[in-house]
DNA sequence: TTGTAGGCGTTATCAA
DNA sequence: TTGATAACGCCTACAA
């Protein structure tokens, strides 16, 4: 068997070259597969066995150099959650095997520790070729994004000047209303984190204007702010609107104040009905079974990818990309017991 | 305000100093912040300012190639799973987060797609300079790795000749059935996977040693092995000896007996107690409190990458590295209601 | 079929 | 205080 010599030092081209007596492009061409070049079968032969014998393998660093271009892309989100959270889990796990087809790595930056302008800078050194984005309007990072060289990808929120991929909340929500409805709901709130995210906003919107079209009174309509995804707070002004369906901006709010509603014997849903959005319901657990929207987070990543590749092949060629444009995926509903 | 100008191609420090007539050198001194290296503060200040206005950024491709250094560590995992699955995803938060300390940055590379062999190269490619493993030992991996020169640390699971930081499992297993054997459980049953984890061949033997040593008769604490996490086909022998104190190999596979037991009408812990293992237990959810082993994945992580950092040093030194060795994480347990 | 030269963008060492 | 030169490892064009 043979085995590879164990080195503190890697093993390079020109180390090949040496031991054969060739010179270093020689060699650099038979491995890395050139098939015009035609090089005697002899010489070949021992490229490749003396490869192999010295364990060489091309620094991706110095081809990047050499390409302007690392086959990396990037993913970074300003909120404060890693990748444990449902949702940037959720986009990270598809990234991730949606990134083998095109051959690519994924790094995480993590906004955790530094300033953003030191994030900015690392965004655009060269390590990445792209970037999916996602960031409240806070960030000061979209308006430089804006306009640097780096191709970008928004998911779930749109920016300004940037292409965006995300649910089509709208629909989702005039989805979770009609469903409400025929289940014989008149009386309606919707919980709001008090952090601004466009698509809460868009939610939120539909929530009221969907209403509204159907003559509720403002008085039935209600949006109640809550800090995050703490239902509690909520719990008083909604138990004295009882009977009430609930949409909750997220299924971890739906979650919190199910659990909430269990721990004071509130009963679910002939109390307070309750929805969630997002589509993170876990049937693995013996609870209740959330009633929600089913949004196709992995196919938002998959299309980000796709979009950001394209970007990325485009500026490759030194070609301008095209006006940034928003896709909305469509999005379903998912019944339960908890309306 | 100062906009940096808008360009499809990245301002190089050459760049900045044909602006001004200076050499590139002089530019990339002064911006990198060289102390020793006085300029006239007239020349520093038009570079800064020059700098700023065409928006430069250095190249951290280039930089790396120079440095042999990418201050990019990996993660890499041969199980089946990306990072939305409890364990991977607990282990990349968490170095995600530690890695902001050590100003590094996080890649995962995905086994998914890529055959071993292609993923070895890529992992000895230069792009990182050290390597986080989750494998188990069937993966031709290890065996390479040991002899490569790149830094790696094995997480959970150890692999021979190479460094490793995990959790006691034997202690857990044997502080679980302590807190059962006080509840009064005389019967037990160990619900394994199929697939062959060194983590849990401990939790194993330590389940049979121990149970051994309290004078436990064999057929009251058998090892019923199940296609991994899917407890249903071990259901009807539970059942047949029922009452039974049933541990489970992880988590999820306590959750997914509990599913299966409220489904058919099971008491738990009356017939059927349960208890998980890892302490991935979400407590949000209105379900049943799991009793389990309270693993601390987090300083496992972050333990894992400080021994990391420590062997990249030691190579950017050229010295050799230590014998491997093998750190263990004291375990708690997480009291609740199945048992 | 193979070697030489040059450059990707940066940093380090020298000399001016 | 600054500039020239070389090197990191690779790839491409051209010349031999």
């Amino acid at each position: 068997m043979k085995t590879p010599i164990s080195t503190l030092v890697p093993v390079t081209a020109r180390d090949v070259a040496r031991e054969l007596n060739l010179s270093q492009p020689t060699v650099s061409r038979i491995l890395s597969g050139d098939v015009r070049h035609r090089a005697s079968e002899e010489t070949r032969k021992r490229v490749w066995e003396t490869a192999e014998r010295l364990g060489y393998r091309p620094n991706a660093v110095a081809r990047s150099l050499r390409h302007g271009r690392t086959n990396v892309i990037g993913i970074h989100t300003n909120h404060k959650y890693d990748v444990r959270n449902d949702f940037l889990g959720t986009i990270v796990g598809a990234l991730q095997c949606a990134c083998g087809a095109y051959h690519l790595d994924l790094m995480l930056h993590n906004s955790l520790g530094s300033p953003a302008e030191t994030l900015f800078d690392k965004l655009r050194d060269g390590r990445i070729d792209g970037l999916i984005l996602h960031v409240g309007t806070d960030d000061p990072l979209f308006e430089i994004l804006g306009t640097s060289p780096l191709p970008v990808v928004t998911v779930a929120d749109s920016l300004p000047n940037l292409p965006a991929v995300m649910c089509d909340d709208a629909s989702g929500m005039e989805q979770l209303l009609e469903l409400l409805w025929q289940r014989g709901h008149r009386n309606f709130a919707f919980l709001a984190p008090h952090i601004q995210l466009p698509s809460v906003e868009r939610r939120k919107k539909a929530f009221e204007s969907e209403l509204k079209r159907r003559k509720v009174p403002a008085h039935a309509r209600r949006v109640i702010s809550i800090n995050y995804e703490q239902a509690s707070s909520a719990l008083e002004e909604l138990q004295q609107n009882s009977p009430v369906a609930v949409c909750c901006w997220n299924d971890r709010t739906a979650y919190n104040l199910l659990r909430e509603c269990l721990q004071r014997g509130i009963r679910v849903p002939r109390e307070i009905a309750v929805t969630g959005f997002d589509g993170f319901r876990d049937d693995q657990l013996p609870a209740r079974e959330l009633v929600t929207v089913n949004c196709p987070w992995e196919n938002v990543a998959e299309k980000a990818l796709e979009k950001l590749v394209e970007l990325i092949d485009l500026r490759q060629k030194k070609q301008m990309p095209p006006a940034p444009e928003e896709i909305r995926l469509p999005v379903t509903i998912l019944d339960g017991d908890t309306i």
